[in-house]
RNA sequence: GCCGCGUUGGUCAAGGGGUUAAGACGCAUCCCUUUCACGGAUGAAUCACGGGUUCGAUUCCCGUACGCGGUACCA
């Protein structure tokens, strides 16, 4: 048992964007493989037909390549259990709902949606208004537990639809050792009996979790906590289907928390708020709708990566920055709050501020090519990798680099003139056109020789350097906002920079 | 309703029977900088409430309140 090699899942089902909480998911279990030189499997949970989304998988195994989380087996690359889509498993599940039912730990059930519906409206009252089909209501219901032998073999042989559910026991405790939360108990008699096999021969999450889990040989089961009421089941059917020995330990993620209120973060808090929930960008097929993801507007999958790992975590130390190799290291999934966290997307760009500041040049330029394309603007990715060295330590996201440096792409066309227009005076104007005069002339148009060139005229015109400064900033950007000044006036080059200077004049005589 | 899980500043959180209850984000003010930003400094919590246990509880126990999750032929 102990040395079995680790295996960990993250299962989702294909069904729209990525949701952060399930990126998280997927960073716990990688973390936590890589750390114990185990394996990670993608597995598709895509037994419920009706919610299947085209292109939702490719979706989710971008984002985890983006992210840089990458599963070892999964649809798209195989592996030593394929399949990893539970619907290519669909024959699989029969057999098993099969032998549980032969060994009484499940029964067919014939009812119909209308008649469950009719049990529930029937049974629902102020004080249970959600009735469960259990141990109790069972005896009511048309199954194999109600009806005589034969009965059931008529219904059975006349290919009647129905569906396997698990007969959960009266009054049992059940207990567990989650990883997080300790030890954890429930009573069967709490809870309903789940249905196992739907009336299409596919399984529920249910049945097929434990199903894939066990043939799998995972060891370790993380997911989020809305899972943690029905672990009962699933700790039942291992037993049931007689493989209790090798069950994985159990891991019931924190739910990431909307950040005003309370509640489970939803791509809706994200719309409303104006920040996004999805890992990438996400174009619904059915509906059309789309929706912003974290990677297209300028984050950075390391920072969202860690940004995410602090989000219930902390290796309880100060530290906040950490590579994914010191999180592999230092991840323990003992430390992992118990509590849900909210969201917060300050923190989230302050992250991402972090790694800007951190990365090369060359590659936020390479990041931000498509935003100035989409801008319809041309510019060489060297010119750009200078700027993005200039502005990067005022922007949180990558797609900031425009708010920040629009001007090295254009001229303004409006001066803020309003600072320094009281002071604005004829000798300032002289200044600028015979340094403009004294610029033409310069053949090393570099940082230095081009602030050296401005304070020396302006030392002999006997100006104050500082009070020509935010004239020549405002005539470069249009504003009081930027780099050092001599910076942009270096980047933009001797022929813009003097262009700019004889375009402001006017403005600023006006 | 029932079952489960939670509750340390606005947020993320460390800590854990005796402390000035860390740190980060955000906010405010100040310094630096004749732009903005970065950086630096300073400020703000009696640890949900009520009972215990104890010389002493934010830390342990029990309740209560509140929040969340589940209660589907969805995952």
């Amino acid at each position: 048992m102990e040395h079995k090699k680790v295996r960990v899942r993250f299962a989702p089902s294909p069904t729209g964007g990525l949701h952060l909480g399930g990126v998280r998911t997927v960073l716990f279990n990688y973390l936590f493989a890589r750390q114990h030189k185990g394996d990670f499997v993608l597995r598709i949970e895509d037994t419920d037909q009706t919610r299947y989304v085209a292109g939702a998988e490719e979706y989710i195994i971008e984002c985890l390549r983006w992210c840089g989380l990458e599963a070892d087996e999964g649809p798209h690359k195989g592996g030593p259990y394929a399949p990893y889509r539970q619907s290519e498993r669909k024959e699989m599940y029969r057999q098993y709902a099969e032998q549980l039912v032969k060994n009484g730990y499940a029964y067919y059930a014939f009812d119909t949606p209308e008649e469950l519906e009719e049990m529930r409206s029937r049974l629902k009252t102020e004080e249970h208004p959600s009735p469960q089909y259990n141990h109790i209501v069972r005896q009511q219901m048309r199954n194999s537990l109600s009806l005589p032998a034969e009965e059931t073999e008529k219904l059975l042989a006349a290919g009647t639809p129905h569906v396997i559910r698990i007969k959960m026991p009266a009054s049992e405790e059940v207990s567990f050792t989650d990883m997080i939360r300790g030890e954890v108990q429930f009573n069967t008699g709490t809870v309903d009996d789940k249905v196992l096999l739907k009336a299409d021969g596919m399984p529920t999450y249910h049945l097929a979790v434990v199903v894939d889990d066990y043939l799998m040989k995972i060891t370790h089961a993380f997911r989020g906590e809305e899972w943690l009421p029905s672990a009962p089941v699933h700790i039942l059917l291992w037993r049931y289907l007689g493989w209790e020995a090798d069950m994985p330990q159990w891991a019931h993620l924190p739910l990431i928390l909307r950040p005003d209120g309370n509640g489970k973060l939803s791509k809706r808090d994200g719309d409303r708020l104006g920040f996004p929930v999805y890992a990438m960008n996400w174009l619904d097929p059915r509906s059309n709708e789309f929706t912003r993801g974290f990677r297209e507007m300028g984050y950075l999958p390391e920072a969202f990566v860690n940004m995410l790992a602090m989000l219930g975590w902390n290796d309880g130390t100060e530290q906040e920055l950490f590579t994914l190799d010191e999180l592999v290291e230092k991840f323990s999934m003992e430390r992992v709050h118990h509590a849900g966290a909210k969201f917060n997307i300050e923190k989230a760009n302050w992250f991402n501020h972090q790694y800007i500041l951190k990365a090369d040049n060359q590659r936020l330029a390479a990041l931000f090519m498509p935003v100035l394309k989409e801008k319809g603007v041309q510019a060489s990715e060297e010119y750009v990798a200078t700027i993005a060295g200039l502005v990067k330590e005022r922007c949180n996201l990558v797609n900031e680099i425009w708010d920040h440096g629009f001007f090295f792409f254009r001229q303004p066309e409006t001066y803020d003139t309003a600072a320094v227009k009281p002071k604005w005076s004829e000798v300032k104007r002289q200044f600028f056109l015979d340094w403009a005069s004294v610029l033409e002339t310069l053949s090393d148009f570099s940082l230095s020789a081009v602030e050296e060139s401005f304070k020396q005229l302006a030392t002999s015109m006997n100006i104050k350097v500082g009070e020509l400064q935010l004239p020549f900033r405002i005539m470069l950007c249009g504003g009081k906002f930027g780099p050092p000044v001599f910076n942009i006036a270096e980047t933009l080059g001797k022929h813009e920079t003097i262009a700019r200077i004889m375009k402001a004049l006017p403005a600023f005589d006006a």
